[in-house]
DNA sequence: GTCTATACCCGGATAGAC
DNA sequence: GTCTATCCGGGTATAGAC
């Protein structure tokens, strides 16, 4: 990130992108709540006031880290996208790529889903969460045909799994060693092609249909 | 939740319950670092000082809430644990009932993941939390046979969905009426049938396993 | 563009009266 | 067991000097 190095001071350098960079950081370390941007300047050795030269107040600031933040999943995600395969290797590689992603920047998940900061009052980041939204639906229309319906159904259960790996693994349910991110990025993606050769059981029994007993759940 | 009206007052009351459920209340609005002991007693109409009377610190109380977090999910999930049902069924039905409970208890969610207090330290929290993971591990365990590594990758993979479904739940992301909830409990269930179904693709291929490529994710 | 100084609010925690 | 009073620290934001 930058050189946003400890002892680094930013009296005439590029403020505005250093505050980025920190606030991440600190989002990082104490959640969106417990970050303010009075720690913030002073881990970058400026008065509590030089932030707002910069940002109106403390939501502008995070509403230019979350942008941010979608772009570094974005460009994490990118090879994946790119890469001549399959639409279920493509998924699932998706998936892998995106519990590598929150391995790797912990802080940026967290700003992600904690930030919450209303898309339609900030623009910047309804904009930088698009091309990783659309990534997703190409592939799961691509394995459903013709069905909305199926190709939602599916999406949201990608979605959900990978998400829930990345948790488990920030949770520390995979260890702590060297090996827990390749391992939670490959279970996430082997659960992603188990969901899709199960894919079958999302959809409500139907008449004809041999699987299940109308009721995927079997709850009392 | 007791009798946490709005305009009750606890002079004389159980003040210690009565501000584990308003800690409840406050963490579902503002979440764990935005809950205070000022506002906890300024909703009771309490003193600021007043809840000293019952516990040690802020952290004292998280513990007792959490514990009860525990307890409340525990509760949810039991007729679930009871009914005489296969292994398979009885796992997706823990998935349905965790979707619930978080739809229902959103706020207890948050005090789930969101307190992080060290488990040792509380040993209340440890206990009460015993209750759940017994359950899920009955059912892996029957369905995998032998294998320890198995039956571990199915609960993480099962455990992963069914918090991510939780997540989208929450996120809105099944919308807001009234069948949201039990849209999203539905596919959670289906979902975990879906990974039952798929799960031999969980472990790694085998060289006599005619499923797969060596690679679940196909990565690039 | 950054500084110092300042006003104002909020939260944690304690002491001592009732 | 709860109150009032109080101390201390920290955060947001503004005004005005350099």
């Amino acid at each position: 990130m930058a050189s946003a190095g400890k002892g680094g001071r930013y009296h005439h350098g590029d403020l505005r992108a250093a505050l980025i960079d920190t606030a991440i950081e600190l989002i990082g370390e104490r959640g969106v709540r417990g970050f303010s941007l009075a720690e913030a300047s002073r881990r970058l050795g400026v008065a509590a006031s030089a932030p707002y030269a910069h940002f109106a107040d403390r939501d502008q600031l995070l509403a230019a880290v979350t942008a941010r933040a979608w772009e570094h999943l974005a460009a994490e995600l990118q090879p994946a996208i790119d890469a001549l395969q399959a639409p279920a290797e493509r998924l699932a590689a998706l998936a892998h790529g995106y519990v590598r992603f929150a391995a790797t920047n912990p802080a940026l998940v967290k700003v992600l889903y904690e930030v919450g900061l209303d898309k339609g009052s900030y623009p910047e980041i309804e904009a930088a969460e698009k091309p990783v939204a659309g990534a997703v639906l190409a592939c799961v229309r691509a394995l459903t045909g013709g069905s909305d319906q199926q190709a939602d159904d599916l999406a949201t259960a990608v979605e959900a799994t990978a998400r829930g790996f990345a948790l488990l693994l920030l949770d520390g349910d995979f260890g702590t060693d060297a090996h827990a991110v390749e391992r939670a990025a490959e279970q996430a993606a082997r659960a992603t092609a188990a969901l899709i050769e199960g894919r079958h059981l999302l959809a409500p029994a139907q008449p004809g249909d041999p699987h299940g007993t109308g009721s995927a759940s079997g709850r009392p």
